[in-house]
DNA sequence: TCGGCCCGGATTAACGATAAACCGAGAAGG
DNA sequence: CCTTCTCGGTTTATCGTTAATCCGGGCCGA
C-alpha cells in the first residue's frame, strides 16, 4: 500500500508538506504543489481515512441509526441526506433490529465513537435504558417513545395529528372510527399517543369513543393489519371509519376492505398517518397526516450540527407540526 | 478521554495484557483478567475503534452503496443486512445520488479503504466509469447495468422477467399490452432489457408488439408514471394490458387509471416488476415479478466474503432467476 | 539433576496520518 | 542597518491500538 511517506519521497518534500497539498490547511508553494501532485498521481496514492481519524480525532461522518430502511426511515432517510453533506459531512445509515438488545449494541459507546454525531430513531428503547447511553457524543434521538432530558430529541406532533386524523373523520360523517393500530395500553409511545388523538377528536365533538373499536397490529405491519380487519369483517364488527396509526397498517386495511367488497369511501373513510409517497397513488388515495419531513429532517440535522459544533445549551426536546393531505380515501 | 494505557495502569498490567482481554486474542490468568476488567469497568473505558483498526488493517465494516433508500433497495438491505451480521461484520449503508458525479465521489478510494468489502448497487455509472474504480478494496456490484469483467456482479433475470410478465398478460387475453417505463433506446441496462422481454414474449406468442406502447417515465417515479398514463388515456390510446417496468411506475399507473374509471382487471391487466413489500396490499393486488431479494442478498453476501477470504477465483456474474407472483391486477 | 517447553505477561515497534512548534531567507518598516 | 514579519517548508511528537518478540519461572521427561 502506497503511503503519503512514499509520495513525499517520490516528489523529494517532506510529509507534512504532502499533507498540507492534500488537505489545503497550509499554503504550499506552486510548484512544489505541483510535484506533489504529480507523484500522488504516479503513485495512485489515495490518503488513509482511519489514520487521519485517529490522529485529527474527527471522522466528518455522521450516522442514522434506524429500526429499518423501510417506509417512514426510508422517507427520512433520503432527506437527512442532502442536509448532512450539505454540512461538509458524509452520512451512513445504520440499522437496528427492531429489538431493543441490537439497539443496545447499535449504540455501544465503541461505534458511537467513530461518528461526529448520531441521529438515533428509537423504536425498541425505554427511557431508563437510554439513560445509560453514553452521551460524549452528540446524539439526537428521534421517534415517539418518551426520553431522558439529556438528549436533544425530535418527535411528531402525534396526539395533535391523530386527533386532526380522527375529527376529519367524525366531520365527515363516520360515527364509528376504528382505531387501527392503536392501543390504550401501551404505557407510552407512538401508539398510545395515537390513541389519545383519536379519543380527544371523540370528546371535542361531544361524542363517546368505543373503546372496543381500538384494534391492535402486532408490529406495525401490513400483513397483521390485513389480518385485524378481516377479521373484524368476518365478526361483522359495525365501522364507517378507519384511523390507521400509520400507513403501512392502512395499506393492509385498505386491502382487506376492497377484498370484502367493502367500498372506500362509500362504506368506510380511511385516514393514515405518515404520509408515504406511495400513498397518494394507493386507490383511492389514502388520505394521510404528513409528519412534515422536512421539517424533522431539517430539525433533527440542526440539532445535531449545534452539538457537533460545541454547543452545550439546553436540551431541546421539538414537536414538529403535522397537517393533514385529504385524498380519496375520505369524502370530499 | 480514557485509554488502554489508563486501565493498564489502574489494573497494575500493561496495555497489551488489557487488549488480550478485551479482544481474547490471548490467553490471560483468571485474576488478572478480573482485574483489567475490574478497571474497565471503573473507568468506563470502551475501545477506540479508529485506532484499532488502523493497527490491524480491518474495519470488520461493510459497505451497500445505494442510489437512495426506496423500494427496492430498501428491500434488498433490509434483507443483506442480518447475512452480513452473521458473518461477524458490521453493515452501514450510503446512499448516493443517482446522478454518476455524486456517484463516483462515493467511490474515492479513500472511502472505500474505510470498507473490509464493498456492496455497490450500480445506477447512474457506464461500464468504462467503472473501469477506472480502483479494485484493492472487494466490491461486489448490484445492478442491471453493464460492468467491466473485473467486478464480481449480481444482476437480475430482467429480459425473463419482463417475458414473463408480458407472457402472462398476452395469456390472459390482453392484445394491446403498453410497455411503461421501458426503453428500446436505452443502450444497456434495466429499461432496455424489459424492453427486450417485452418484445419477445410477443414474438414467442406470434404477434407483433407495437412500439408506439412503448412508454417512457422520466426517473422511474410514481408521479411520472401516473402523469404518463393519464396522458395515454386523454390522448385514446387503446390498451388492455399493461406492463409496468417497476412497481413504483406500477403504483402511479394504478391511481391514473382509477381516477380515469379504467377497472383493473376487467379493462386493464397489469402486472409490475420487484414485487415491494406493499404491492400486494394496492388494490386489487399487483401481479408483479419477484427479483428473489433472498437470493440476490445471499448471493452479493456470498461474493463478497469469498473476495474478503481473499478468494482471488475468476470473477463472478451471477444472474438471479426471478418468478411471477399473480395476484389480482391480472385474471385468475 | 538438567535442558526444553509452555504459560502468563511485559517490551518494542509500528499502523499512517496531522498539530504544533520551529527555522531560514527574503521583504518590509523604522 | 537592524528588527520584525511572512512565506514555504521541515522536525518532532503523538493519536490509541495490536503484532511480534522477548522473558522469567515452574513443570516435565530423561
Amino acid at each position: 500500500m502506497v503511503t503519503m511517506s512514499d509520495v513525499a519521497r517520490e516528489a523529494g518534500v517532506s510529509m507534512m508538506t504532502v499533507s498540507n497539498v492534500l488537505t489545503g490547511n497550509k499554503r504550499v508553494g506552486e510548484p512544489t504543489r505541483d510535484r506533489v501532485l504529480a507523484a500522488v498521481e504516479s503513485l495512485g496514492y489515495e490518503v488513509n481515512l482511519t489514520a487521519r481519524h485517529l490522529r485529527a480525532g474527527r471522522t466528518d461522518t455522521v450516522a442514522l441509526i434506524v429500526p429499518s430502511f423501510h417506509d417512514y426511515f426510508g422517507e427520512v432517510a433520503d432527506r437527512i441526506a442532502p442536509l448532512v453533506e450539505a454540512g461538509g459531512r458524509h452520512l451512513v445509515v445504520e440499522r437496528t433490529s427492531a429489538d431493543a438488545r441490537s439497539e443496545m449494541e447499535s449504540l455501544s459507546m465503541p461505534r458511537l465513537r467513530m461518528y461526529d454525531g448520531v441521529l438515533l430513531s428509537v423504536a425498541g428503547l425505554h427511557s431508563d435504558e437510554l439513560d445509560r447511553v453514553p452521551t460524549s457524543t452528540p446524539i439526537v434521538l428521534l421517534g415517539e417513545r418518551e426520553v431522558p432530558p439529556q438528549f436533544d430529541h425530535v418527535r411528531l406532533a402525534n396526539v395533535e395529528g391523530a386527533r386532526l386524523a380522527t375529527a376529519h373523520l367524525l366531520e365527515r360523517g363516520a360515527r364509528r372510527v376504528l382505531a387501527l393500530g392503536a392501543s390504550a395500553e401501551a404505557s407510552v409511545g407512538m401508539e398510545s399517543d395515537r390513541h389519545a388523538g383519536w379519543a380527544e377528536a371523540h370528546r371535542a365533538a361531544g361524542l363517546v369513543a368505543d373503546e372496543r373499536l381500538v384494534t391492535p397490529v402486532p408490529d406495525f405491519t401490513s400483513e397483521a393489519a390485513y389480518d385485524a380487519v378481516t377479521r373484524l369483517l368476518d365478526d361483522g364488527m359495525p365501522f364507517d371509519g378507519l384511523f390507521a396509526v400509520n400507513d403501512t397498517v392502512a395499506f393492509g386495511a385498505v386491502a382487506a376492505l376492497a377484498e370484502r367488497g367493502v367500498r372506500v369511501p362509500h362504506d368506510v373513510q380511511l385516514v393514515g398517518f405518515d404520509n408515504l409517497g406511495v400513498s397518494r397513488f394507493v386507490p383511492p388515495g389514502i388520505t394521510s397526516v404528513d409528519p412534515g419531513y422536512d421539517v424533522v429532517a431539517a430539525t433533527a440535522v440542526r440539532l445535531l450540527e449545534q452539538r457537533m459544533a460545541g454547543g452545550d445549551g439546553p436540551h431541546e426536546h421539538v414537536t414538529v407540526p403535522v397537517h393533514l393531505v385529504e385524498r380519496g380515501s375520505t369524502r370530499a
